[in-house]
DNA sequence: GCTGTTTCTTGATTCAGATCAAGGAACGCA
DNA sequence: TGCGTTCCTTGATCTGAATCAAGAAACAGC
């Protein structure tokens, strides 16, 4: 996985075409955005961008998982959000960049540079609509971890991040095994979680006990009783779709 | 204040009009957006909307304070949103309502229905992009929530709700005194910040104590020591414009 | 003003998760 | 194949905020 070379991919070939903000897009449009894109690679732990810093490009995530966090006076951190393959980072019309952006795996971005990328919004309803859609669809996840954050205990915290990544399915393989990789550390998932890393250890612990999943090596996580995760949510199961 | 009729404002007069969805639409756009328009008032404590239930209206907050809030299985509750005017609920695209949309005080819509409103955002761009902001003013407002919600002390937790409560200065006048009228009960503050209603009000006093606020009425704030309070909100003074 | 209701305060106790403290397993690299 | 490092687990203890439990103050309606 780590040789694939994304410096040089062509729009139509993009895995995160018909998602991405280029997503609407018919030919014209994709061949313009394709003459002002470039790539950039990042390894796992670098810094993307820092909070503060003037805001020079924008980008969507092509391959890899990085996070957005925030920081108190005190080196307190809380991770605000996780960008998987298709989300978008930075926002016309911001100068400024508002959080800490990491590469918590090996990252691939298709970057724009800011103040061309903001005359083409400006020209293409395509482009100005998708990311509407992908800001609505952020908003919605924060509020989500809003509840998370304010009201679930440790247990349900680590259910609802199972389940997440199992209906967001980061592997991409289709077929029956319920087989997850872990795209962080305990460390960085109790960031995520506002715990702190023995926390998450010992939960991940009582539900593989408990027999609801099992855990092999660092990363890997098998979910073995799916009612009884999404049980251990504690979300109330009406106003949505089953999926 | 709860005898104004704002049942039959004029767009021109309104006292949103620079800052709602409508703020940077000219005249022609305004007297569409005023065709389309219906007012409607909720009294303290109604509900406006459910989760889940179809999404028929979209609107402009003009008059008072409404929250929006989720709920897990078993009841507990989570305020992830606070709506000032000027706020817009309800997005375009959406067609179900994704939370609890409730009036904190007396509160007034202006209303639109969503169908042909989205027709508007379509042809205007002028409304999409000022939705656009408005969205991506809340995600920021989401964000700084959540690293309160997962890292902050619940004496952070009051120091930064009255420091925004005195920065957004919901009372409208500006002349020097630092009296701020708490929208909300012990118990909707307690619910906004993830805490409960007795450490809410443990911390006030606290706070009162030590003479950085003090409390008269139910309701009633002034801070007496700004530098003490915002010291207290654990925020990194770095990376933002003193107001 | 009086009265009932709602909202707020304060105290005692409990408990979930943080903190402190060792080890131990997994993985990268030579 | 072993060695060093990073990451994870598990145990003991502590603590901030929740919970349980009365009262007291503020406000609304008569």
């Amino acid at each position: 996985m780590n040789k694939l070379n994304f410096t040089a991919v062509r729009c139509n070939e993009c895995p995160i075409r018909h998602r991405a903000v280029c997503a609407r897009c018919d030919d014209d449009e994709l061949s313009l955005l394709e003459s002002m894109k470039t790539y950039k690679n990042y390894s796992a732990g670098e810094i993307i961008m820092w909070r503060g810093e003037p805001l020079e490009h924008v980008a969507s995530l092509v391959h890899g998982v990085a996070s957005l966090s925030k920081t108190l006076e005190d080196g307190r951190t809380q991770m605000v959000g996780l960008l998987l393959p298709s989300d978008f980072i930075g926002r016309p019309g911001r100068t400024q960049v508002e959080f800490d952006v990491t590469a918590t795996t090996d990252v691939t971005l298709c970057r724009f540079e800011r103040k061309p990328f903001e005359q083409l919004v400006e020209d293409t309803p395509h482009v100005a609509q998708r990311l509407m859609e992908l800001a609505l669809d952020e908003l919605d996840a924060a509020r989500d971890w809003m509840l998370l954050l304010g009201r679930k205990t440790a247990r349900e915290k680590i259910a609802t991040f199972i389940d997440m990544l199992a209906r967001r399915k980061i592997s991409a393989d289709e077929n029956g095994d319920h087989t997850l990789e872990m795209p962080m550390t305990r460390d960085q998932i109790a960031n995520y979680l506002g715990l702190t890393l023995e926390t998450v250890s010992r939960q991940f612990n009582a539900l593989k006990k408990e027999g609801v999943i099992t855990l092999s090596g660092r990363k890997e996580v098998e979910v073995i009783d799916l009612l009884a995760l999404r049980e251990a949510t504690g979300d109330d199961a009406d106003g949505g779709i089953l999926s």
